[in-house]
DNA sequence: AATACGGACAACCGCTTCTAA
DNA sequence: TTTAGAAGCGGTTGTCCGTAT
């Protein structure tokens, strides 16, 4: 026999969150911590799925969860790690502890597919080195619309790019009460100060005691397990395979999302990763609670990837770090 | 002023993988 | 070892809101 069943089918609640409910969940959680999902919805009254229940914690109440306003590096972040892993949202949410899956998820398919894909339409007319010199020359082939695509709708403005400095964004969409979720989570803030770890700390999976909230972050799913964690096989074979084709592209000076390469091998590639990566000012990183950097990540810190470089350059995305 | 349309995002659905009994 | 439910995850849908007509 295997578990009973996590909850009835018939009288579960469906639709939007109240922020009654949201209070009764955070509340409880604080109690219990977060985690056995399947007596959430009886021990609160609550006439919610323990799914749904789990996926509102994970995704919205939480603490730690930074909403809207992704900056430029975060954008950059998931363009490129969207074009290595593909749509594996819970691995790129790895690599932004503050952001959701579902988070990411959405960003990517309301505002990024379009730029990139707007992009990727201008870019089979004209490679990005004739593209971006065409502002300063009358001459160029490239049309008006084009430009306008890069100098207008794709121009992440490098003066935006200090992470001290916020993206502007159109005001936050008024729903019904995400100010209330907000403020739950910040009333869970000080609670949170209390504990073992402190809001938005990038977790590592030392610790298996379930028993507090800042615990079960680094080890539950939905969005909240979001820890640094080695690459696996098969992200690095799909690594290789991406500059394979990057590699035989090259010869139209057209790669993934459009970028070029100096089809280097991957080894120089991963030397060259490595070496670059070292010359980057780490005094500031803390080694305890930033793990040493995997493979991928010091590819993603690769500022001689020329990929990731002529995509920036053209997005005018920042440098990442 | 009313209506239509599209963008943005929260939440749900359904499939896959994990794990407790 | 088997089985069935929990958990994880990505895709899709529903709803709200702002803007254009």
């Amino acid at each position: 026999m295997g578990r009973p069943p996590c909850c009835d089918k018939d009288g579960i609640k469906k639709g939007p969150w109240t922020p009654e409910e949201d209070i009764i969940l955070v509340s409880y959680i604080q109690e219990h911590g977060p985690g056995n999902w399947r007596s959430v919805p009886t021990n609160t009254g609550l006439l919610r799925c323990s799914k749904s229940c789990r996926l509102r914690w994970t995704n919205y109440l939480r603490p730690g969860i930074k909403r809207g306003n992704f900056t430029s590096h975060e954008e950059g972040m998931i363009i490129h790690l969207q074009a290595l892993l593909g749509n594996k949202w819970a691995a790129i949410a790895s690599y932004l502890p503050q952001r959701t899956d579902n988070d990411i998820k959405n960003y990517w398919n309301t505002h990024l597919k379009k730029k990139l894909k707007g992009f990727q339409t201008a870019f089979q007319q004209q490679p990005p080195t004739t593209m971006l010199s065409s502002s300063s020359n009358p001459n160029t082939t490239i049309d008006n619309d084009h430009r306008s695509l890069f100098e207008g709708q794709f121009s992440f403005k490098r003066a935006c790019a200090n992470d001290n400095l916020v993206q502007p964004t159109p005001a936050p969409p008024s729903f019904c009460y995400a100010s209330s979720t907000e403020n739950i989570s910040r009333l869970l803030e000080n609670w949170m100060k209390g504990g073992p770890m402190s809001k938005g700390k990038v977790a590592t999976n030392n610790n298996n005691n379930s028993e507090n909230i800042s615990d079960t972050i680094n080890s539950e799913g939905d969005g909240g397990g979001r820890t640094i964690r080695a690459i696996s096989q098969e992200e690095e074979d799909k690594f290789d395979s991406i500059l394979s084709f990057n590699n035989l592209e090259n010869d139209n000076n057209v790669g993934v999302a459009g970028a070029t390469t100096t089809g280097d091998s991957v080894e120089e590639n991963i030397n060259e990763g490595e070496k670059v990566c070292g010359d980057h000012d780490m005094d500031n990183i803390d080694e305890e609670t930033n793990p040493p950097l995997t493979f991928l990540e010091k590819w993603l810190l690769d500022e001689t990837t020329s990929s990731r470089q002529v995509v920036e350059e053209i997005l005018q995305l920042p440098p990442i770090f």
